[in-house]
DNA sequence: AAGACGAAAGTGGTTGA
DNA sequence: TCAACAACTTTCGTCTT
């Protein structure tokens, strides 16, 4: 069942896979497979039972993604307590501890179905958005250690997990935008909100995330406009020196790899359009013009060369 | 005619008093 | 809380190929 993928370009079958960005490469020339190929994964379970019942769930192999499934049964026990009248007569104590121990329970209870849907839709998304399955993984855990510290609380479900998302990604240097990851997220949540959660995540849960690197959006969009590895390490190696310049600190991480593409393209003459290379990466053209014309004026480009 | 260019005005977010 | 600010976008008229 395991065929021997070939490098379209080069015909060789140096294929090798990073897991962490969900990208299929290949060693010897640069060339970035489209990310879905790694789609072996969300495939594997469909045969199983689909469970459309009550509590759906996951399914999924891994750890964090799963919920523990033993405290939705006592609640149902404690709500008919609460139906019995003739406790009326007991004592006060017993009353109020019952309460307590019913607060409890349901606060827990809330929790878990909480974690259910934020679960489902996390699985949704990853799926969706290729990304591999360990980023699905650290987000559930991350996710249930917000959920666990209360910062859940009073704000919508989808926002705080698409952030969570959005932070594993940023660590793990994945090339994904908030925007990106916005679009993928339920209507209830919008990339402004996602992205003040986000920075409420940030400081509540003492979090540092580095810088998105201009570099690792280079194969991404590289790929889209089918730009050749070569022309792809070209836009590195000029990124690279243009970041040494401080060319592109405060800028946007993605119109300086746009731009970097399309200068690498236009000195292979494999030239794109501005118009182009800004679909590809979801910036204007004048982005990309600006971005340019400083990487024109400071980069000694036959040094790059 | 399409592409590249850049000025000008507008948008949403950050920062610092 | 407000104002200044930087990056980016939108729009549009003008060159260049």
């Amino acid at each position: 069942m395991e065929e021997k993928p070939k490098c379209p370009k080069c015909e060789c079958k140096k294929l090798r896979r990073d897991y962490d960005k969900g990208e299929i490469f290949c060693t010897k020339c640069g060339l970035v497979l489209d990310e879905k190929v790694i789609d072996e994964g969300p495939e594997w379970r469909a045969f199983t039972s689909e469970e459309r019942e009550s509590k759906q769930r996951t399914g999924s192999p891994l750890n964090h993604s799963r919920i523990d499934k033993n405290l939705s049964t006592e609640i149902d026990q404690f709500n008919r307590d609460a139906r019995g009248t003739k406790l009326k007569m007991k004592t006060r104590e017993r009353v109020n501890g019952l309460r307590r121990w019913h607060r409890k329970l349901i606060y827990t209870d809330s929790k878990a179905r909480n974690l259910n849907v934020a679960l489902g839709q996390l699985k949704r998304m990853v799926s969706s958005l290729r990304l591999p399955n360990s980023v699905q993984e650290e987000t559930a855990l991350l996710y249930r250690q917000v959920l666990e510290k209360g910062l859940v609380k009073g704000r919508v479900i989808e926002e705080v997990l698409v952030a969570t998302l959005y932070i594993v990604c940023r660590k793990r240097g994945i090339p994904r935008t908030l925007k990106e990851l916005s679009e993928y997220a339920g209507s209830g949540a919008s990339e402004k909100a996602i992205g003040r959660t986000y920075r409420m995540l940030k400081s509540e849960m003492d979090i540092k995330v580095p810088l998105p690197d201009p570099i690792e959006f280079v194969p991404k969009y590289g790929a889209k406009l089918d730009l050749s590895g070569e022309i792809q390490e070209r836009a590195k190696r000029i990124l690279k020196e243009a970041k040494k310049q401080k060319l592109i600190s405060g800028k946007g991480p993605t119109g300086a790899a746009a731009a970097a593409l399309y200068l690498s393209a236009k000195m292979a003459g494999e030239k794109k359009t501005q118009k182009e290379v800004s679909e590809a990466a979801n910036v204007t053209e004048v982005t990309i013009r600006n971005r340019y014309r400083e990487l024109k004026e400071n980069i000694d480009l036959d040094a790059i060369e």
